[in-house]
DNA sequence: CACTATTTGTCCGTATGTATG
DNA sequence: TCATACATACGGACAAATAGT
């Protein structure tokens, strides 16, 4: 009933295990849930450990708890906190971000990729590449939300950060003689590691959104990959689609 | 830095985020994971949780780890080959994802919906919508990889199961007389609930990819609402950008 | 060959959190 | 509320294996 194979306390197994109930709707609002007694009968636990339990679900809201009566349902069923979104800060398309926000370059130098990327450019392990670490954040100091690596395979480019402050990354690799064909974009989710955590202010294994664009020239050989990554709670990816 | 809302051992924690980077590719076969005083010095834990994290990596076989050498990735980089459904054109190629995929119909009635969902739709807390819980999955009882909830301001609706076996479901809400105009979508990411994780067999907390589409009808009327949770190491979404 | 730096293995003591009766 | 037992997390110390000088 309770097998689970990550180590977590009792108390907060039974928590949980009462709070997606009531959320599913097994107690209507008002019912009253089992007794301290009748828990520790079916689950096994002492009453001290379901207490805790029922107690953090009164801390939320959940419940509300009356000596002499019992533990009511206090919540009107909602399947998913899907409502979380404030619709702060949503930004519609890469271009105009450029006009509240501001770019940092942390990094820009020829490295030799890690093996993962040098197979992708289908180079050898001791090529270099042109390596750029950005972030950007919010004007005035805000916020950093989206934390930028880069790989493109160009010669002779100067690596300075100073030009980077009034043009986008990728006009100033065209004016250097790239010319772009396929762009392929990925999105997808991962658990923030401990060197981007620190960039965008996260606890360590917070979600972040992620995006991958592989940009290709006219042979449609791989000269830029930008790996980049988002705080999910100020930015989010918009798009329109319309009927045709 | 790491804040707790879920009380999780951090030895389990720290097992839990390598455990994702290595599956996701992050760390190569044969590579050399960071050493317990890197870790130590990036997470601010002490060496004896880091080692633990690290001998449950090596009792699962994960990695290898060798005094004086290291902590050596055992792992052959996972046949994953993410599904992926392409971003721009027309929403019916996204149904192309299904002659891989089936879907599961969990729940479908109509029902009053939480109160933010409401305020989207402009209704009175008591109206009802209708209310539809999906799950997708590889052919042949393979992994979940999707969770999807729809609301859906639509009249007498048949809530049944069986026609969603052979159609998706905005051809049976076309099909009912629902006319779409603008539609909007969000991508951004989450971590898991209790629901989602057990929907989608991972564990709490685990990076999401979402979805979020609202679909109006001609006049700028939101009548339909998709929530989507996505499993990233199965499913990414993917684009192609061509220069015109 | 020794010497050193690095890295993991093992052990200690202590403090706090969890769970029981 | 209390006493007890166990798990978690910390810091420190030393030993053993490895690689390079």
């Amino acid at each position: 009933m309770l097998e689970n194979s990550d180590p977590m306390p009792l108390y907060h197994k039974l928590y949980q295990l009462l709070h997606q109930a009531i959320h599913s709707g097994a107690f209507a609002t008002g019912a009253k849930l089992p007794t301290e007694k009748q828990l520790q009968e079916e689950t096994g636990m002492s009453r001290v450990t379901i207490k805790r339990a029922l107690d953090e679900l009164a801390l939320e809201g959940l419940v509300v708890r009356r000596r002499g009566i019992g533990t009511l349902v206090q919540y009107a069923p909602s399947p998913l906190q899907a409502t979380h979104a404030p619709l702060r800060g949503l930004l519609e398309n890469l271009e105009e971000m450029g006009r509240n926000t501001q770019v940092k370059v942390l990094q820009i130098k020829y490295q030799t990729p890690p093996e993962g990327i040098a197979a992708q450019f289908k180079i050898s392990p001791e090529d270099t590449l042109l390596h750029i670490i950005r972030r950007r954040n919010f004007q005035n100091g805000g916020r950093s939300f989206a934390y930028y690596q880069s790989w493109t395979r160009i010669k002779n480019f100067p690596a300075k950060v100073t030009p980077f402050r009034s043009k986008p990354r990728l006009q100033l690799l065209r004016e250097a003689g790239l010319v772009f064909g396929e762009i392929h974009q990925r999105l997808g989710a991962q658990a923030a590691d401990s060197n981007t955590a620190r960039e965008l202010q996260l606890p360590l294994g917070h979600p972040l959104l992620t995006l991958t664009r592989s940009s290709y020239d006219r042979r449609s050989v791989l000269c830029d990959l930008l790996i980049a990554h988002y705080n999910p709670e100020l930015f989010e990816y918009q798009m329109e689609l319309r009927r045709e």
